[in-house]
RNA sequence: CGCGGGGUAGAGCAGUGGCAGCUCGGCUGGCUCAUAACCAGCAGGUCGGUGGUUCGACUCCACCCCCCGCAACCA
C-alpha cells in the first residue's frame, strides 16, 4: 500500500498577476511533490485561486465585465504557471467553483452550533475603500487612503468562538501534532496564542460585499468572511461536499505550504475550524519567507514587482527554479537581485554543471566515438543525505550538496586528465575514468529531478543513449 | 518593555563551546577535454557594541545600538 502525500499551496488572490514570491512557494511545493512521487508515495498536489474578494467586483466594474468573467480571465494567469514553471500539481481549485461553494457551506454547517454566534459590531467604514478601519489606522480621524471621514457602521455579523480553542490549539502545536516549520514560526504562533485568542468575525453583510461571495447557509443577507471561505479550499477540492472519495483518501494534508504573512490563519483559525467541525487537522505547516527585491519589500507602488513569466521567457524555467531554490533561504526572507541571478546562472548552471556535461559528453564522443566499453566503477558520494535535506525542506542545502558532487566531478577530470590517458593509449584507465564521470552525471541528473525536471530529463536521456555524442550547451552563458 | 527575524571578508550567505568557512568578485599560477569554461593557490574579517559565565565565547547569559518585516483579509 502506497503512502499518501497531500500537499497544498496557499491560494492567491486573482486580482494581480502572479509574482516571484508565489512562484517560490509553488516551486518549493513542486519539489516536495516530485520528491515524494520519486520515493513512491501516492501524491496529490493542490493549488488554486481565491476569488471571492470585493476587489474583484471593483476591478470588474472598471472593466465593464462581470466579476465572474474577470476571475475567469485572471485565474488563467495562475493556471498558466503550470507550463511556465513546469509544475506538477494535480488539481486546481477556484473558490468560485461549485464544489468549493458547496464545500465551504458544508464546513460551516459542520461546525458546532455553539461555536458560531451573532454579534453586533461597529467600526469605521470608508465608502471609498469599502472596508473597515481600526481607529488607530485612521489619520486624524480620516481614511488614510481617501482622506475622507469614515462612517460609523453598525452591523450584525457571525462570529466564531476561537477563544474556546485556545488551550487545545496550544497543546496540539506544542506537542508537534500540528507541526509548524521552522521552529521560529512555531514559537511565534505559540506566543500569539498565549496572548489570548479573540473570537473572529466569519461573515459580513451581503450588501457590503455587493453580493459577491459565498452565502452563509440559512442567512442570505450574510456572506462568508473570505478566510473562512478560502481556507476550506483544502478540503472542498477533495470533494468534501461531494462523494468524499478523495477526501477520505488524502485528508488530512501532509503539508500546507504558505508564506509567513498568513500563518495565523493556517495555524490558528483553520485548525480551530476543523476541530469545531470534528475533522482531522493538517499534519504540518511549512512557512516560507518573503522575496524582497533589491533589499526592499516587493510592492506595486515601488514598482519593483518581479514577474516570473518574464524571467522564464528570458532565462528558462529551470534557471529560475534553480535560483529561487538555491539562493532564497527556504524559511527566511531572501533578496532577489538580477545581478545575483546572473551570477548564479553563469557560475553554477553554465560553468559548473553545463560545462561538466559538455566536456564529458565530448570526451566520450572524441575518445570512444560515443561507445564506452562496459566497466565497473565505484562512486563515493552520499545521495541519502540529499533526500534527507529535501524532506526537511532544506532545498538550498540540498542543492549545495548536489553541487559538491558536480565540483568533485570537475576535479576528477583535472586530476585524471583523460586527454593524457588517451595520448599515452592507457585505454583501460581512460574507460574507467570516463565511465565514472558518466555514472556520476547520471546520478546528478536523477537527484536533480525535483529541482530542475527539464534539465534532469535532458541529461538522463542524453547519457542513457547507446552512443553518447556531443551535447549542445544546457545553459549558455549570460553575457 | 507589542510580536518576530537579522547584524560574520568588497558583495551575498553558512556555521559551531576549542585553528573563522562557502559562493561570487580581485590577484597569481596550472590545464587544454569543455560553454574564455575547469583546477590549484593568494589577498581580504577587532564574527554590531558592552559586560558576564568558562581553562577557552563568533557560539551560552544579560543589557544596549542598528536594520527589516508583522501588528488580525499581503506568498
Amino acid at each position: 500500500m502506497k503512502k499518501k502525500y497531500f500537499i497544498t499551496t496557499a491560494i492567491p488572490y486573482v486580482n494581480a498577476r502572479p509574482h516571484i514570491g508565489f512562484a517560490l512557494e509553488i516551486i518549493q511545493a513542486d519539489v516536495l511533490a516530485r520528491y515524494h512521487r520519486i520515493i513512491g508515495d501516492d501524491v496529490r498536489f493542490l493549488t488554486g485561486t481565491d476569488e471571492n474578494s470585493l476587489k474583484n467586483v471593483q476591478a470588474a466594474e472598471k472593466e465593464g465585465i462581470s466579476p465572474q468573467e474577470l476571475c475567469d480571465k485572471n485565474a488563467e494567469n495562475f493556471k498558466y504557471l503550470k507550463e511556465v514553471l513546469n509544475l506538477s500539481f494535480d488539481d486546481f481549485i477556484r473558490t468560485t467553483d461549485k464544489k468549493h461553494i458547496a464545500g465551504a457551506q458544508k464546513l460551516w454547517q459542520a461546525c458546532k452550533k455553539e461555536d458560531i454566534y451573532k454579534k453586533k459590531y461597529s467600526g469605521y467604514y470608508c465608502v471609498g475603500c469599502e472596508s473597515f478601519y481600526m481607529k488607530k489606522d485612521l489619520v486624524d480621524g480620516l481614511c488614510p487612503e481617501h482622506k475622507t471621514k469614515p462612517e460609523v457602521v453598525k452591523e450584525e455579523n457571525y462570529f466564531f468562538k476561537l477563544s474556546l480553542y485556545q488551550n487545545k490549539l496550544k497543546r496540539l502545536i506544542e506537542s508537534g501534532e500540528l507541526d509548524i516549520v521552522p521552529k521560529e514560526r512555531k514559537h511565534e504562533v505559540l506566543s500569539f496564542i498565549e496572548q489570548g485568542l479573540q473570537d473572529f468575525s466569519i461573515s459580513r453583510s451581503a450588501k457590503r460585499a455587493k453580493g459577491w461571495g459565498i452565502p452563509v447557509p440559512g442567512d442570505e443577507k450574510q456572506i462568508m468572511y473570505v478566510w473562512f471561505d478560502a481556507l476550506s479550499n483544502y478540503i472542498t477540492a477533495l470533494d468534501y461536499a461531494g462523494d468524499q472519495k478523495l477526501f477520505k483518501k488524502y485528508w488530512p494534508a501532509d503539508v500546507h505550504a504558505i508564506g509567513k504573512g498568513i500563518i495565523r490563519f493556517h495555524a490558528v483559525y483553520w485548525p480551530a475550524m476543523l476541530l469545531s467541525a470534528g475533522l482531522p487537522l493538517p499534519k504540518r505547516i511549512f512557512v516560507h519567507g518573503y522575496v524582497n527585491v533589491g533589499g526592499e519589500k516587493m510592492s506595486k507602488s515601488i514598482g519593483n514587482v518581479v514577474d516570473p513569466v518574464e524571467m522564464v521567457e528570458d532565462y528558462g524555467t529551470d534557471a529560475l527554479r534553480y535560483y529561487l531554490l538555491r539562493e532564497i533561504p527556504p524559511t527566511g526572507d531572501g533578496d532577489f537581485k538580477i545581478e545575483h541571478f546572473v551570477q548564479r546562472y553563469n557560475a553554477d548552471l553554465a560553468n559548473d554543471l553545463g560545462n561538466l556535461v559538455s566536456r564529458v559528453a565530448n570526451m566520450v564522443d572524441r575518445f570512444f566515438h560515443g561507445n564506452l566499453p562496459e566497466v565497473e566503477v565505484e562512486t563515493d558520494y552520499d545521495l541519502e543525505r540529499i533526500n534527507l535535506l529535501i524532506s526537511q525542506f532544506r532545498f538550498n542545502e540540498a542543492l549545495e550538496h548536489i553541487y559538491k558532487i558536480v565540483k568533485s566531478a570537475n576535479q576528477c577530470v583535472e586530476e585524471e586528465k583523460p586527454w593524457e590517458l588517451f595520448a599515452v593509449k592507457n585505454i583501460d584507465k581512460l574507460a574507467k575514468v570516463l565511465t565514472k564521470l558518466v555514472v556520476t552525471i547520471k546520478d546528478i541528473a536523477l537527484i536533480l529531478e525535483p529541482f530542475m525536471p527539464e534539465t534532469s530529463q535532458e541529461i538522463s536521456e542524453h547519457f542513457n543513449k547507446k552512443k553518447i555524442s556531443k551535447i549542445d550547451p544546457l545553459f549558455p552563458r549570460i553575457l
